[in-house]
DNA sequence: ACACGGTACCATAGCCGGAC
DNA sequence: GTCCGGCTATGGTACCGTGT
């Protein structure tokens, strides 16, 4: 076996099945724990990579919730893999994109356990829940529901988000906007600074905010 | 305490095939 | 030839365990 096709078989083995060797803690069945765990955000876990912004970056589910979630979207319709990924982008306002290389080793893992059945259509795979995965998702359903429900939640979380900024975008200049898009940017850049240099930058910031409030106190 | 290696997870680049 | 959808391969990031 050539490194990529054992990269590849490992890679399905442990991400889909979500029996990590190491740390994997699964919410339901299977799975002891040791370090890390991805559990997903939504789970007490945290996951790997837990205590630094995974928000934007980084595993949002685990892989029995993304299981879960696929399996529900899939009992909704047939679908192929591709458009997976974009019921999930669209359910989700945008908030959760996965990438090909975490659902297609997930589809190739359900297939496996015979989740999910597969009807080849020219290069593609159109992926169709089958009883056995009926029957898994109805015995998560509450854990399933739930996941659904946080989807929807965090896609009304993120329209809200973007009518903030629409509605910024039309108060404020673009030089404005550009200044506070800067200043964003630039913070994300401080988070692993030294305290001093952390402090000198609160001192510039304080003394900025002076500033703007003399300012607005004239115009 | 530190360096290093192993591991987990994701995003992205790029390939392939079909449609136009 | 170009575009697009579907998929695969690979590299980057960050964590933890182990050895020194």
């Amino acid at each position: 076996m050539i490194e990529s096709e054992w990269r590849e078989a490992m890679f399905r083995l442990h991400h889909a099945r979500g029996d990590f060797p190491h740390h994997m803690h699964f919410i339901g069945r299977g799975g002891g724990r040791s370090r890390g765990g991805p559990g997903g955000m939504f789970s007490a876990e945290g996951g790997r990579g837990a205590g630094r912004p995974s928000f934007v970056r980084g595993r949002k589910f685990g892989a029995e919730e993304l299981q879960l979630l696929l399996l529900s979207l899939l009992k909704q319709q047939p679908s192929y893999g591709y458009e997976l990924i974009k019921l999930l982008a669209e359910r989700s306002g945008g908030f959760y994109t996965p990438s090909p290389g975490v659902i297609y080793p997930a589809m190739s893992y359900m297939e496996d356990v015979g989740y999910v059945s597969v009807q080849p259509e020219g290069s593609r795979k159109r992926y169709a829940i089958s009883s056995e995965g009926e029957r898994w998702l109805e015995e998560n359903r509450p854990a399933a529901e739930a996941l659904l429900a946080k989807l929807e939640m965090f896609a009304r979380q993120s329209e809200s988000f973007n009518q903030a900024m629409r509605e910024q975008r039309q108060v404020f200049t673009p030089q404005l906007m550009d200044a506070l898009h800067a200043l964003r940017g630039e913070m994300h850049n401080w988070h692993q600074s030294s305290d001093e240099a952390q402090k000198q930058a609160a001192k510039i910031l304080t003394e900025a905010l002076q500033q703007l409030r003399a300012l607005k106190d004239k115009s």
